[in-house]
DNA sequence: GTCTATAGAAAGATAGAC
DNA sequence: GTCTATCTTTCTATAGAC
């Protein structure tokens, strides 16, 4: 009953609870409001503490920053999936894409915390470093042949682009659009880009 | 020698003068911090005013931030350029892009605006009906046959997502490489898009 | 027409009680 | 481990002198 005397498990469970509860939040509010947009007070209400305790787990709001980041790069990489090996590569990206970026799909926090946080230096230095090391990995996994930095970093763009024009600004004709003429086109665009 | 002598020229001719450095520095500063990362006292301050004048000519921040972005519409824009007749039309916008995001070159006020003002709702739905315009025009002027609304907006998506990879987050190898190779490449996308 | 001065709100960060 | 309470700074907006 006395706190305590069970330090060792319990305090340490309740702390962790209460960080990862920040940790969701902070990831809620950056990618609705961006770095500068989002306060400590509200990100501290949607997890049921208070601004204090923010302080205490993460520092600073950018040590909070930080780690949301880090967080979101833990999900899985929308780009380099593991349809690799499908036989129609640039089609399989396509339908994966249009896919995510659905009317109802929700979008994909990391982009939208990248997209809404360029302004800040902090959050901006984050962004290149994160958006750097994806394209690391898409250039190595997915492009081969000539100038393949060149053309990993221009498939990365055409992503981007459609992710914020569909999704975060919601254009009108990326939006009404049946899917499948979405594919088809995208899968052309694809196909320029891939192959050498 | 008297101001108020002359208050038919002289006084309207000063207004202006201030409401436009008020404008000018606005605009730049906007680009740079996003809607919300901006001040009052900063923008202001490079108009070489006081912060009050800023009040006294746009009345507040959203009135002086949706007279911005009106005045970035005056641009010739980017994608409807006169090259139009150009023989080949996707060589000519590959060009035209990745010239206008030269190292050197400045970016665009009116994209960086956007960009970095997304989180900000007022500003977000401003950026809306720019892009919405943007986009009718383009898709009026530029592309015909199948789908030429969806094709018009990946377009859009396409330049978009270069701009912001290659000019804001300054992704290596777009940055690094050599511009024919870029033309050549993106020639090759947008071809994917134009061609019917 | 432009300024100084300041009000009023909200931000991030911290001290100290329990 | 979590809270209330407060400090300090910075923001937008405005009142009033010149």
């Amino acid at each position: 009953m006395n706190s305590s005397q069970a330090p060792y498990a319990t305090r340490s469970a309740k702390a962790e609870a209460t960080k990862a509860a920040i940790l969701a939040s902070a990831r809620r509010q950056f990618a609705e409001y961006g770095y500068e947009g989002a306060g400590l007070r509200g990100i501290a209400e949607g997890a049921g503490v208070t601004a204090m305790m923010i302080g205490r787990y993460f520092g600073s709001k950018e040590g909070l920053f930080g780690d949301v980041v880090t967080d979101t790069m833990r999900d899985p990489v929308i780009l380099s999936h593991e349809n690799l090996g499908a036989a129609d590569l640039a089609g399989a990206f396509a339908a994966a894409l249009v896919g995510l970026t659905d009317r109802d799909a929700r979008p994909l926090d990391g982009f939208l915390i990248l997209f809404r946080s360029t302004s800040s230096p902090v959050a901006a230095r984050i962004a290149r470093e994160r958006i750097a090391a994806i394209h690391q990995h898409t250039a190595e996994a997915l492009i081969e042949g000539e100038h393949h930095a060149e053309r990993a970093a221009i498939f990365l763009s055409i992503v981007a682009g459609f992710q914020m024009m569909r999704q975060m600004l919601q254009l009108g004709p990326l939006v009404e659009a049946e899917p499948a003429v979405l594919v088809d086109l995208m899968t052309r665009v694809f196909a320029a880009v891939l192959k050498r």
